[in-house]
DNA sequence: TGCCGGATCCTG
DNA sequence: AGGATCCGGCAA
C-alpha cells in the first residue's frame, strides 16, 4: 500500500487536539534546493483558540498571528529567541485561531542533524520564514499519510500525553495535557512525557 | 520609540 | 545555569 498521499485540507479542519494526535506517525516532507528531506512526526502540541494564554493568538489578530486566524492546512512559521524557527500546521475553520506545533521527527534518509525539538527540526529540514503561509497540500512543504491511511486514527495505545513545554507563564493553560507523543519513540524531545493514558479533558476548550 | 520577554538550543 | 540575539507587542 502506498501511503505517500498528501493529507487533504479537510484533515486540518477539525478540533486541534484531534489533529495534533492524528498527525503522529505522518510524514513531513520538505522539497528544498537540495532535494527532498523528510521525517516521521513523533511529537506535537495543540494551541487552541483565542482564550489559550499559551498561544500567540491570545493577544488577538496581529500581522504575525493572522495566519493562525486563516483557513486550515497552511504553515505558521515563527522566529523565536533571536535564533530559531518553529513550524505549525493551522487548524480549524477560518476565523478560529488554532495550530499544531510540530515538536519532533524521526529522521528519514538524507536529513542532516537532529530533529528532536521544534527549532532543530526546522534547521534540519531547511524551514524558515519564507515558508510562513505555505500551503501544506502544496509543492514545497507537505504532510503525507505516513504510517497509515488518511482516515485511520492513531491506535490509542500508541499515544502519550503531557503538559506543553516552555509555556509556564500561561498559568492554568500550561497544565493542560496538550502535548502529544508517539509512545516509546526514542526521537521525542526532552523531557519525555509520562506514559499514561490521555485524560478526558484533552478535548476541552 | 524604547523596552521587555519569548511555543529554544548550546555551552560551560 | 546562563547566554545568545532578533522581533513582536505594548506602553509611553
Amino acid at each position: 500500500m502506498d501511503l505517500t498521499r498528501k493529507l487533504p485540507r479537510a484533515f486540518y479542519n477539525r478540533p486541534t487536539c484531534q489533529v495534533a494526535i492524528d498527525l503522529l506517525g505522518r510524514r513531513l516532507v520538505r522539497a528544498g534546493p537540495d532535494g527532498l528531506r523528510a521525517g516521521r512526526i513523533v511529537e506535537t502540541e495543540a494551541y487552541v483558540g483565542p482564550d489559550d494564554r499559551a498561544s500567540h493568538a491570545s493577544r488577538g489578530r496581529t500581522a504575525r498571528t493572522s495566519i493562525m486566524f486563516g483557513p486550515p492546512g497552511y504553515a505558521y512559521v515563527y522566529f523565536i529567541y533571536g535564533q530559531h524557527y518553529c513550524l505549525n500546521a493551522v487548524t480549524e475553520p477560518e476565523g478560529f485561531p488554532a495550530a499544531v506545533l510540530i515538536r519532533a521527527l524521526e529522521p528519514e534518509a538524507s536529513v542532516p542533524g537532529r530533529t528532536d525539538g521544534p527549532g532543530r527540526l526546522c534547521r534540519a529540514l531547511g524551514i524558515d520564514r519564507s515558508l510562513n503561509g505555505a500551503d501544506l497540500t502544496g509543492a514545497w512543504l507537505w504532510i503525507e499519510e505516513g504510517d497509515r491511511p488518511c482516515e485511520a486514527p492513531l491506535p490509542p495505545e500508541q499515544l502519550a500525553t503531557g503538559r506543553r513545554i516552555g509555556v509556564d507563564y500561561a498559568g492554568e493553560w500550561a497544565a493542560r495535557p496538550w502535548r502529544f507523543c508517539l509512545r516509546g519513540s526514542r526521537w521525542v524531545s526532552l523531557p519525555r512525557p509520562a506514559e499514561v493514558p490521555a485524560p478526558a479533558s484533552m478535548n476541552a476548550r
